[in-house]
DNA sequence: ATGCCTTGTCGCACAAGA
């Protein structure tokens, strides 16, 4: 089984790309971020002719996510709990059936938190908060869980050519790390972290000032595995080569294979 | 120090991203 993630920035602006990548790597799951779209305008046809169920949820010009799944998506729980005043669509949940038992697939893109020194930051460590909150509740259902999308941090300094750039950063401030290193203590596995070798293994690279042929990137998409799901974690890899499309997302993807 | 690009928005510049 394969359970990919993708921060695609804007689906009107990355339909065709997103096509592209499901037809030449068919992951059965692939949770999709930065949609930029109200659900009610998400194309599902598109990825529906593709055999995928799809689940959203959106809001206008900005944020937004979404699960497509060749099997049904069950169990869909919208929204990060624990503040009902967060109007941000970050967050989306749901149960995957396959023959070989269901696994629990959590697509978040947690807050930015840039420039620190506003209420941005606080948000964004509010959030991490809530989602370590969650988490130990579907651990507790001992379900194997994967929590997967765009965590915006930089969990350690080889995560980043140039570590040195991001100080200052919400991405790299010893607060947003520590809150990433106790999702991790909960007893969660980094897939790329536990498969890959460490030197240059980024997700994203900047648009600006030539990031990219610089390879001037970081590693801030993941995915982290519950005990019962990394048992059955047979491989993890990063699509690198998407960011070298034309009209590309500044992200790529990044997938695991769970064993039967 | 800032912009460097890119997307979306009731565009004719700006916010937000990371």
């Amino acid at each position: 089984m394969k359970i990919a993630t993708w921060n695609i920035n804007g689906v009107k602006a990355r339909l065709e790309t997103t096509l592209t990548w499901l037809k030449e790597t068919a992951p059965d799951v692939a949770c999709l971020q930065e949609i930029k779209s109200m659900d009610e305008k998400f194309p599902s046809g598109p990825f529906e002719d593709l055999g995928y169920n799809v689940i959203t949820h959106g809001q206008k010009g900005f944020n937004g996510v979404a699960i497509l799944s060749k099997t049904p998506l069950e169990n869909v729980t919208r929204r990060l709990p624990g503040d009902e005043e967060d109007e941000q669509a970050r967050y989306i949940e749901s149960t995957i059936s396959t023959p070989t038992g269901a696994v629990r697939v959590a697509c978040l893109y947690l807050p930015n938190g840039n420039p620190i020194d506003t209420p941005k930051f606080p948000y964004k460590l509010a959030w991490m908060q809530r989602l370590e909150a969650r988490v130990r509740e579907l651990l507790a259902d001992e379900m194997p869980l994967v929590v997967a999308g765009d965590y915006n941090v930089i969990p350690m300094p080889e995560d980043a050519r140039r570590p040195e750039a991001w100080t200052g950063d919400a991405l790299f401030q010893p607060e947003s790390r520590t809150a990433y290193r106790r999702l991790l203590n909960l007893g969660l596995t980094d897939a790329i972290r536990a498969t890959e070798p460490a030197p240059e293994t980024y997700t994203f690279w900047d648009y600006q000032a030539g990031a990219w042929q610089k390879n001037d990137g970081i590693r801030i998409d993941h995915m982290l595995l519950s005990p019962q799901a990394a048992d059955r974690l047979a491989h993890a890899g990063i699509d690198k080569e998407t960011r070298g499309w034309e009209k590309p997302s500044d992200h790529v993807p990044v997938w695991i294979e769970l064993a039967a």
